[in-house]
RNA sequence: UGGGGCGUAGCCAAGUGGUAAGGCACCGGUCUUUGGAUCCGGCAUUCGUAGGUUCGAAUCCUCCCGCCCCAGCCA
């Protein structure tokens, strides 16, 4: 990572300045004061239970962006005080993903784990110093003697065990002589506290569960609490930045630092990501896939960093969006219109355009000499001119798209329609001078068309204009692939406004993905590798799937669509037209 | 009715006593062999509400209203 001037504001981000927020102002006026001697060291502390998402991306682009930034360092931590519910298989995704979003941890990669032996002799120090004691308290009781949000609670009956009592039946916990959920260790706080939080909160709780990585050595875990602001010490962090809801436990996070007289970090708060017509959380997440209402965690209609990889998002598109959704502590639900405006603005720039046709409908040239071919230059990208130039075969038969005759042209419609004209983009202006239908159904079997030879692409011999210009792919040589068009995954902005008893699952968009597999693309693209994106003109992004498309059948994922103003126009069309009658 | 936070446009979000940045969305127009992109213009007389202080308030003070989080041996 790279270090620039510690200078707070001014950032850029494509080229405009984006404003400040109140971490990197709290970063640099610490530095500014000469705190922690002029060190900056964050960290992203991912439980590993769960695949990451674009809610964590902004955790990482915050943690890593700003160690970059003031020339300081990210570590990478997992949070693993839970051997109950992690797995080996996420923390190899997690730094899949941190990986490909394109930052750096180093040789840091850290483990809560790794501090297990020096966590346990803080607490025999708390022990020691009176600060922690043994409680036989069940779940339940223990819940009882917490009190309730404005009742406070009451002292534990050992609570005033002695501290040579207390390091004895420690002792015992950690060596495997109480079974599990028997005993915990405590902090010794205030039970009348009006946070909760500061109720003698658990320190260590007895389980026996295998840990991904120390396996049976242990059979007592620290509770979050208490190991993660310890981690956080012993890796010399200075700002530990978190969400929201850790706020109120700030003053335990600080109470325990303070006994242990230990190196002792800010903790900072802000609000997590939201983002419409998706769900954020790992448990609705986890559902999802484990109900097979998706395809996996990688299925790209999941908010998964993984599903985005998948779905032909870039890592600078979501790394810019981050940087544009800004750091608050203010609740909030990012219209996903931004997400889908950071790909395209990304895309635009650096995706090859190329010609599919998605609905195929065959037209036949009448006044197009048989067997000639032509081959056309196309332009790859006409942002950059420096992607060049290829050719494209054209022939007497080729397909369009369906949406692009109407047979009936709707007012304000300028694509083809019976007598009427358009340009193939690369080639000819064409016109629609009848139309074959199955005699039976009156389905649409072929357009015929004839052509004029004055004005091929590029040759000055005519000046006509037509309004629309339509792509295509000329039969013959098409190449047959699959595309799968994606929609968001809830129907509703928010999933979770739903009637009375129903749940958010109930919001499932039933259309979110459509599998097209008859689709025709030019064959300049027979070769594509897995994971490439391209614009299909006029349609929008599409990347090569790179789980199911082996070399025999291409499958497309639309990433997303272009910006379609007949689209919108024609939907208001139809809405005040509906409205009215 | 306890504690901790947060209220600036449809959605994000700057702003910290000197007269409301920027982005998304939206609406016009320009240009165009992608109904794309680009470019240009529009989009808060007002910052949850009501008072107060001040020459001057989104910024300071007071009341009120609304929303979020906390009663796991989850993180």
């Amino acid at each position: 990572m790279e270090s620039k001037a510690a200078d707070g504001g001014d950032k850029t981000a494509g080229n405009e300045a984006v404003p400040s927020h109140f971490i990197r102002n709290i970063v640099s006026e610490d530095l500014k004061q000469g705190k922690n001697g002029g060190r900056v060291h964050t960290r992203f502390p991912p439980e590993p239970n769960g695949y990451l998402h674009i809610g964590h991306a902004k955790s990482i682009c915050l943690n890593f962006g700003l160690a970059a930034e003031f020339g300081g360092m990210c570590n990478l931590r997992f949070d693993d005080t839970n051997p109950s519910k992690e797995d080996i298989e996420y923390v190899e995704s997690i730094k899949e993903d941190v990986r490909w979003l394109g930052f750096d941890w180093g040789d840091r990669e850290f483990y809560a784990s790794d501090y297990f032996a020096q966590l346990y002799d803080f607490a025999i120090q708390l022990i020691q110093s009176g600060k922690a004691f043994v409680c036989d308290l069940n779940a339940e009781q223990m819940r009882e003697y917490r009190g309730t949000l404005t009742e406070p609670g009451k002292n534990s009956p050992f609570r005033d065990r002695s501290i040579d009592e207390n390091l004895d039946l420690f002792r015992r916990m950690r060596a495997g002589e109480f079974p599990d959920g028997s005993r915990t260790l405590r902090a010794k706080i205030d039970m009348a506290s009006p946070n909760i939080n500061m109720r003698d909160p658990v320190m260590y709780r007895v389980l026996r569960a295998s840990h991904h990585r120390t396996g049976d050595a242990w059979c007592i875990y620290p509770t979050y609490d208490f190991a993660h602001g310890q981690s956080d010490s012993i890796e010399g962090i200075t700002h530990s930045i978190c969400t929201l809801e850790f706020e109120d436990h700030r003053p335990l996070y600080d109470w325990f630092l303070d006994q242990l007289s230990i190196h002792h970090p800010q903790q900072i708060e802000f609000a997590r990501l939201n983002i419409t017509h998706t769900v954020l959380s790992k448990r609705k997440l986890l559902q999802l896939v484990q109900q097979e209402y998706v395809d996996g965690w990688d299925d790209p209609r999941m908010p998964t960093l993984a599903g985005f990889r998948r779905r032909g998002y870039t890592p600078e598109a979501i790394r810019n969006f981050c940087e544009r959704i800004g750091v608050a502590k203010r609740n909030s639900v990012v219209d996903i219109a931004m997400l889908e405006h950071c790909l395209r603005e990304d895309l635009n720039k650096r995706a090859p355009r190329v010609m599919a046709v998605l609905r195929p409908i065959k037209v036949v040239l009448e006044n197009y000499p048989e067997g000639q071919i032509e081959e056309l230059d196309a332009v790859n990208n006409p942002e950059d001119p420096a992607m060049g130039t290829r050719k494209i075969p054209f022939s007497r038969v080729f397909y369009i798209e369906q949406d692009d005759f109407r047979e009936e042209p709707p007012k304000g419609f300028f694509r083809l329609s019976p007598g009427k004209e358009v340009r193939l983009r690369y080639a000819y202006i064409i016109k629609c001078v009848g139309v074959d239908k199955d005699p039976v159904t009156g389905a649409i079997q072929e357009l015929r068309c004839t052509y004029d030879p004055e004005t091929k692409s590029g040759s000055s011999r005519s000046g006509r204009k037509v309004k629309a210009t339509i792509h295509w792919v000329s039969a013959a040589h098409a190449v047959e692939a699959e595309v799968r068009l994606y929609e968001h995954l809830f129907t509703k902005e928010d999933p979770e406004d739903v009637p009375e008893r129903s749940d958010w699952l109930a919001n499932i968009n039933p259309n979110s993905l459509e599998r097209l597999t008859s689709c025709r693309i030019e064959p300049y693209l027979v070769d594509a590798k897995p994971g490439s994106r391209y614009q299909f003109e006029r349609l929008g992004y599409f990347c090569v799937d790179s789980e199911e498309s082996p070399p025999t059948k291409l499958v497309f994922n639309r990433s997303v669509s272009l910006r379609d103003m007949w689209a919108k126009k024609e939907k208001t069309v139809g809405d005040s037209r509906r409205n009215r009658s």
